[in-house]
DNA sequence: CTGAAAGCGCTTACAG
DNA sequence: CTGAAAGCGCTTACAG
């Protein structure tokens, strides 16, 4: 089939290029007899402006890049980032945005995917994941000037536009809860070490512990597998004073520490109380079912996208507060057994 | 910052702008000496052709387009699209291509889609998933002439190229195990029913369970989701002549249906043999864990991906078959107990 | 309110 | 082997 043009529209309409331009773009500059006339033809024939057309005659690239760096077979696993693009292109599609994704295996490769994107024009900005300790794609995306919003924070997003939640709360509000029901010995699987918002828990894990005086409370690193989530609570479970609670950085390792209480003969929650950080529809599908921090991830991903489509037109990046993640209670937690 | 274009490589080499494009596309037309000097300015000033100008001056917009349709909640929780995606990308990423992701919430949407990519020249190809029965979305592309690879198959995908696997092969495969087990009243909880391969693989249970002499084998019709995976088993479970086996059409519904019999106080495997299609993490992180179909579903979307850019290249399409499912025995299978 | 024209940054015949 | 030029399909000042 032969593609359309605004050539052919003008001519049917019996008006100039520019004419269908304006009318197309709701621009002033034609009467709107003439605007309507305009739009029922393009309609007809099924025109749509081509978008290398217009992102070379100086408009926008109508896109925003994602890219993607963990490994493959976290990405597939973890619902997380499926629920966050959901989001993300809800926003972007309502925008006749397109959204390019793009999967890296590292920072370096990262800060070159988005050189190229900047420098091909191919995105109109980028939304940045997995913010980490010193985030080197933050100064990276100032320097370009690429319009960027980074889903993390509230600190180490420089000049950058943010959404972020407050993670350190809802930790402290899940010991606080573990702790009244009578829990003190509580330890916490957390995720890479290196990405901001694990650094953020751990921290606010560390200082709430201190605060209710439960001494030995550990975060022990792990990356979201659930081999890793697994081998972390084999370790914990087996240590001589070993937790009565576990809070787990991800669903995955929360399902994997639950299976493995359940191949050491651990009761969850008898023996062991498990809590999940993010819910997903997994933490219903396991007995017991796993009390876990939920928060509504594809309206956290929409949120990000309409900041950033409004950085991209013009506005002022802000750094905007999400709702902070919320225990959901479920089978998993229960007051510590007596040994 | 501001943005090389290739003008500004031809000013700093002392040549023209055409000599340049020759140079970095590898097209004759420059002395190989004139050549790598080009290409060392243009590293060296981080040149990047605009993808806009590319794609209108005739060339490709290097892209492809998916378009994904089922619901987000779905989305998330299935491992196997980010596996697909993860795979189209490394494919793509290889030779600069771009993935555009579109989420859509019906065919129509879906139709839309094509015909806005294809009229934006947007994309050079498209990848289609969940081929349906009398997919109206064949007809289209081959009407549209966009460059298409149909993931499924291998009926009902026309003229346009295809990637497929045998799953009526890995059904009777799994069907022939269970009954070699000596289970005799077999069932399926099956995907959503509109899709091509949940009819194939409904008409090969049928067909294999009538060979082996086995009555009242059904399949009954779910949507993927835990929730109805949940209540197909509990129907099943409740039957008078309730299955000894049960084969899910996915992971997540597998997972849902070891919580019911566990709930219902089944043994699994001992009352209940559970087989999940499409091996995930998850399988292995249950109690016990679930045999399951494998497959390799990032090198699945690999295939599609190169093939896609074969045809984009001027390839004939082709129907290629890559590797069936095959059988993982875990310990969710095990001849059924005398009751 | 409308038309003619320049320009975005490339690619690619066409001359030299 | 290289340069000058047309053209891809839009947008947007600039005249009328």
């Amino acid at each position: 089939m032969k593609r359309p043009t605004i050539a052919d529209v003008a001519r049917r309409a019996g008006v100039s290029k520019g004419a269908v331009s304006y009318a197309l773009n709701g621009q002033p500059g034609v009467s709107e007899a003439t605007r309507q006339r305009i739009l029922a033809i393009a309609a007809e024939i099924g025109f749509n402006p081509s978008s290398a057309a217009r992102a070379l005659s100086g408009s926008t690239a109508e896109a925003v890049g994602l890219a993607l760096r963990r490994p493959a077979r976290t990405l597939g696993i973890e619902p997380f980032f499926m629920e966050l693009i959901s989001g993300v292109e809800a926003e972007l599609s309502a925008r006749s945005y397109a959204l390019t994704l793009q999967v890296v295996s590292d920072q370096d490769a990262e800060l070159a995917v988005y050189r190229r994107w900047w420098g091909e024009r191919r995105v109109d900005g980028v939304l940045v994941c997995d913010l980490r300790v010193d985030d080197r794609r933050v100064p990276a995306l100032e320097e370009l000037g690429l319009p960027a919003v980074v889903i993390g924070g509230p600190r180490g997003t420089g000049a950058l536009a943010s959404v972020w939640v407050d993670d350190a709360a809802a930790l402290v509000e899940t010991v606080e809860y573990l702790y009244a029901l009578g829990h003190r010995r509580i330890a916490r699987v957390g995720g890479l070490p290196d990405l901001l918002h694990t650094a953020v828990r751990t921290a606010a894990f560390t200082e709430v512990c201190d605060r209710l005086g439960l001494a030995g409370a550990a975060t022990v690193s792990s990356d979201y597998t659930g081999e890793e989530g697994a081998r972390a609570t084999r370790r914990l479970l087996s240590s001589a004073s070993r937790p009565t609670a576990v809070i787990y950085d991800n669903d995955v390792m929360a399902i994997a520490g639950l299976s493995v209480a359940q191949e050491m003969g651990l009761a969850v929650p008898g023996d062991l109380s498990i809590v999940a950080w993010d819910d997903s529809p997994l933490c219903q599908l396991v007995h017991p079912p796993l009390t876990a921090l939920s928060r509504d991830i594809p309206a956290y991903g929409a949120h990000a996208a309409r900041q950033l489509l409004a950085v991209i037109g013009g506005a002022q990046g802000t750094t905007v507060q999400d709702e902070a993640a919320h225990l959901t209670p479920r089978g998993s937690t229960a007051p510590p057994r007596p040994r």
